[in-house]
DNA sequence: TATGAATGAGCTTTCATTCAT
DNA sequence: CATGAATGAAAGCTCATTCAT
């Protein structure tokens, strides 16, 4: 009984550990050659497996390529959210620098598969990320930032889409262009500034100048914000 | 001879207008179905020639892909500089809001393209944009940038390329955000609150802050001001 | 020894059991995808047995074909005998009658199987009735027949060959008629006026016609007989 | 101008005779092989041509088929009509021998195709002949059968389905013995003595014995004395 | 030069059969 | 004996590319 039960949790280990075997081999195929290019002979050679035996784990070629990208983006955000409770008492900007380390890490090395996993998005019908997915991810920001604003770290009346557009933008736009391999010396940025200078910059823009003397006159801001309220209800 | 010159000046002229209706053709059926997608027969028949002509144009499905590319990015700094011509003599942050709103424009109406555009750097080791092309047309906000520092309205400390990484990281990320026909209505941005956000976010953080004693300059909250009367009435 | 007898019985009942499941369930599945259209697979399904279990009662797919196939004929023809004792004491033809509607409602039950059956003796080399199985069917007709024959029911100088012809092959058409479902009711007929148009029509062309004054004039009939007799030696 | 226009004469004929080819290997094939075991391959090495360009003329393996089995339909009508237009004035009797005759022989020679032709009815949904081309060519006996009715041949109580199965189905059965190779000689039946029977079956159960007094005419008699004569010199 | 019919390599997917358990 | 996961050969079909006209 013992052993048969040892029997089926090692079956059960066998066919997991040869589950993860095809995703893997599927999303180094997928990243070499693209959707269309990538040929289900390659994979299952490199995962160890016959042809036949994906199409035991997964209807179609469509279909390992869903799987890929849903095991990959919920790890995503998974990962994510450990690396914030590792700085779960910080302040909010701390953690957004944290957030940001990560993504940017994430970002450069898994550029390929984020670019194909946009490019999906387009281009075949049948395949493409769950939108929830970067949902869920995205929201990681939004909570820290909404946090922030809270605990009067950063101005009450910034606009939560447009700092996350900063947020995300500048460090996409600046992982593709550290990851660029061509980039000659002269030009070539590591991670650590492209997150200094974002933060700087949140600081700079999206902090509650509560300590500066007069940051702004109080009365023309007063009325701004009366207005403002006016427009909100 | 002339007669023989206008013939061949004609002859020329149908070469031309053929070449382009491939070209055209070619990118349409490249964003409807991609790369691998595309079929050579429906960029014939969508230019009304044969398929056996394309190949008179062009090697191969990779060289007339690098065509289209070409033409493209040609065509988005040739654009960009005529845009930027009509704001010369305009202060440098004039000319980036100008930028700035051609470029997220650009980014909105050409989406599938230019994601096509970048995928194709993954996926297709044979067809890819030439980074010449991407570093040509990022060049004109590099111009714009430096020329402020030397006027004095750009922190002279500000360092280039993240300015860059913020300018058109925010503007791609927001398009893509736009773009998506899935965003819900309370979070729809339109183009113009993400350019006036980058432009102030430009403001406060390049910003030569050398005369200002404080902070903000009045007339900024001045604009503000203005602006929220407009929306209220 | 007598527990293990038993159990020796009862195992044997078990293994009849099962195959008697696989050539069920193998029928089923062969009849309705054809032989090249079935899988194994189903079959096992069908069966309540595990794929591999079919291969230790058969050799291959062709195998499990021919036992199925030798199993219906076999049916048949020990039927058709089961169908004619009783009316062992009736006359030839309506021992015929019999047969003729025993076999025309096999026909129409079974036409499925039966058109499969034929079928594979064209398509597939491996898989094809045995000819005896047939034989033995066919035999039955042609005992009731010769004793019709020798009881001066029927002339003794039809030929065997012709009736049989004309017997199965009426019938056989009228079923492909009757099955049918497309036929129009005003076409449309039942088994009864089939078997007994059939049987009009024996009793009119093969009844030995005794009272009948002067059927032929012996002397004709006798000069033609001895020319066919100068033509087959 | 003629240049051009026999050129394209010539190119038709071309796509004519490569089509013809495609369709007389694709039979073959079909019937050594039945539908699911024919490959496609095989068709074109066969037709002499791409495996490509069978698709061009054909959507799919089944339209292929189909095509097959039109061609082959149409083409027996067709041919039956000649036939029958060679004994256009004569008795209706003799234009169902001639049918009979037609009929056997295209029984015997196409046995293998005919059988396939049924058996798709059964196995595959989406490969079968369409009725009408069945009835279409049976409609050829029906109008004979008719007219000898109306001309007081044939008894005007006769029921014409039955008729036509006892004709169709004798025929179709003995040819199935005739082709069968296996047939061992003592039971060897040619053609001509299984049309006559049946021709002397319609006779005797079909004729209008209204003037005969005697169950046979002698003009039949004669008939078959004078065929014999023919048969012995 | 322009054409489009023809090609065939190469793709995804199926399923009879095997064999470790 | 029984099982069913694994296999991989083989099939239908597509489409970039060629080349005779």
């Amino acid at each position: 009984m013992a052993a048969r039960a040892m029997q089926s949790e090692t079956q059960r280990a066998k066919l997991e550990r040869k589950e993860q075997a095809i995703l893997g081999a599927a999303r180094a195929v997928f990243v070499d050659h693209g959707f269309d290019g990538a040929r289900m002979s390659e994979i299952a050679k490199r995962a160890g497996v016959g042809e036949g035996t994906i199409y035991s784990y997964y209807e179609s070629k469509a279909e390992l390529m869903l799987a890929v990208l849903a095991q990959f983006w919920n790890g995503l955000t998974r990962e994510a959210r450990d690396v914030l409770a590792d700085v779960k008492t910080a302040s909010a900007m701390a953690q957004l620098e944290a957030l940001a380390g990560y993504h940017l890490e994430i970002l450069i090395e898994n550029a390929d598969f984020i670019n194909l996993s946009f490019a999906l998005r387009r281009n075949n019908s049948e395949v493409s990320v769950s939108r929830d997915h970067l949902r869920h991810y995205v929201a990681v920001f939004d909570e820290i930032f909404r946090r922030g604003q809270d605990r009067q770290e950063f101005r009450s009346n910034a606009v939560l889409w447009q700092a996350r557009d900063i947020f995300y933008g500048s460090l996409e736009y600046s992982a593709r262009s550290i990851e660029t391999p061509a980039t000659r010396t002269s030009d070539r940025r590591t991670m650590k500034p492209v997150v200094e200078n974002l933060m700087a910059l949140f600081a700079s823009h999206y902090g509650s100048r509560i300590p500066a003397s007069r940051p702004e006159s109080p009365s023309q801001l007063d009325r701004i914000e009366s207005k403002l309220d006016g427009l909100l209800k």
